[in-house]
RNA sequence: GUGAGUGUAGCCCAGUGGUCUAAGGCGCCAGGUUGUGGCCCUGGAUAUCGAGGGUUCAAAUCCCUCCACUCACCCCA
């Protein structure tokens, strides 16, 4: 028997209503803040992830899902957002809109990892991001829209942890000293560490291993070594932000593009997995790709974990509309007229589901009682020589007969 | 990629070498009124016991390999 792909799921019906609540929440705070949608391919050049997420990233270095199609071109499943926005971005132009450009996107993300809870090969994120302004002002923003997405969706306990990590005229500095740091207490680091220190030093900081972890704790902060612009764009921020928030300065992103800002925000019970957002300023991704020096900031959130936590905490999800109205009938005859009918019904907007196959009237109830149905119809000999219907209210048991040609009013009196 | 745990019908699961041609619950189907649901009662269908191989007179039960899921590491959403 085939199974859906390791790491990929089914939504089936059941768990729709959570997608389209999302989906529904993320588009209202967008529309709030002014970002407008836009959808970019599942596949890009392997090269644009290459160059903005990084190439001694765990991503780049053994989680794409990487192919060469039939004309020899090299591919790459998304395995993030940001890139494609800002490939977008610049092929089309939109540095000729009033800047910040703001856009949001709602993706399929592939990433070729082991798969646990929370975490998929195939997972879905919302996104957005803001281009083409430095102002912290748009930072706090950023944060701000972020945290009231998760709000408005009855999310709770939440905790926002922050950081700067400066910018490429303080960074090498502050890379300088953690390297000087670690190396000094070379003996002492896990073996991942002792990689980590050649190749991304920044990673060193967020290592859960106890033995580094006292190395990590008296290891320099980033914040201490920040440049006279970063220093002060940061603490604008701070105070820009209106919400609480704890100073990280182990908080360094997985993305090697990030600049100054970075933040995470996760619920206060997390487990391994537990972060549901993040972002932060990436003021050199687009001249890296080829554009003029254009400064940015982004966030994206993954659904699947965003779900994880609305079942941990238990917050009520509005169900999805179905269709009220369930057609019986009884005989050859009356099958006929129940199809008529409910195309009848449909045609003036009221939903229907009828009855198929050959089932006794007992099950066809049954049926209309488990679908959840408000009202059923039944047709049966009589009522066609009568030309009327029996209405039965499904939440009660009370039926009548009337008219067939008054069902429609009928079922718009009864609150539909 | 590493380590640990788990894998019996659509779902939850009993069963640890023969009495298992595999139990129970939910769900599904049908009957209990000849044209009427929800509760109740009765009956029925659905399991190559994750896959393959091995040990044994005998395997769902023991061993090996693989696959998947869960948890932790790693990484991140």
């Amino acid at each position: 028997m085939y199974r859906a792909p390791r790491g990929t799921t089914d939504i089936l019906p059941g768990e729709q209503a959570y997608w389209r609540y999302i989906e529904q929440k993320a588009a209202g705070i967008c529309q709030l803040y002014g970002y407008e949608r836009i959808d970019a391919p599942t596949f890009e050049d392997t090269d644009l992830f290459t160059r903005s997420v990084g190439e001694e990233t765990d991503i780049v270095t053994k989680e794409m899902y990487t192919f060469e199609d039939k004309g020899g071109n090299q591919l790459t499943l998304r395995p993030e957002g940001t890139a494609p926005v800002c490939r977008a971005y610049l092929e089309h132009g939109l540095h000729n809109q009033p800047q910040p450009v703001k856009l949001y996107y709602m993706a399929s993300i592939f990433r070729y990892e082991r798969p646990q809870a929370g975490r998929y090969r195939e997972h879905h994120q919302f996104g957005y991001e803001a281009i083409g302004d430095a102002d912290p002002a748009l930072d706090a923003e950023v944060i701000e829209m972020a945290w009231r997405f998760f709000t408005s969706l009855g999310l709770r306990q939440l905790t926002l942890e922050l950081n700067s990590i400066g910018c490429k005229k303080c960074r090498p500095r502050y890379l300088a000293a953690i390297k000087d740091h670690y190396t000094s207490h070379r003996r002492e680091l896990c073996p991942d560490c002792k990689i980590r220190l050649q190749r991304n030093p920044l990673r060193l900081l967020d290592c859960k291993n106890p033995s580094c972890q006292g190395v990590a704790d008296s290891a320099p902060r980033s914040t201490d070594y920040l440049c006279p612009e970063c220093e002060e764009h940061f603490s604008r921020l701070k105070g820009y932000l209106k919400l609480p928030f704890t100073i990280n300065h182990r908080l360094v992103r997985g993305l090697d593009y990030y600049t100054r800002t970075v933040f995470e925000i996760q619920p206060e019970e997390g487990g391994a997995q537990s972060t549901i957002g993040g972002g932060g300023r990436y003021d050199d991704l687009i001249e890296e790709l080829g554009g003029k020096p254009t400064p940015a900031v982004g966030f994206a959130s993954g659904l699947e974990r965003i779900i994880l936590n609305l079942k941990k905490q238990n917050v009520p999800i509005p169900p999805l509309p179905k269709p009220r109205v369930f057609i019986a009938h009884i005989g050859d005859e009356a099958r006929d007229e129940a199809i008529k009918l409910a195309s009848r019904l449909r045609q003036t907007g009221i939903g229907v589901i009828e009855a198929t196959g050959k089932k006794s009237l007992k099950a066809q109830l049954r049926q209309a009682n488990t679908l959840g149905a408000r009202h059923a119809v039944i047709i049966g000999e009589d009522e066609i020589r009568t030309g009327t219907v029996i209405l039965r209210d499904m939440t009660g048991a009370e039926q009548n007969v009337i008219a067939s040609s008054q069902l429609e009013a009928e079922l718009r009196e009864g609150s539909l």
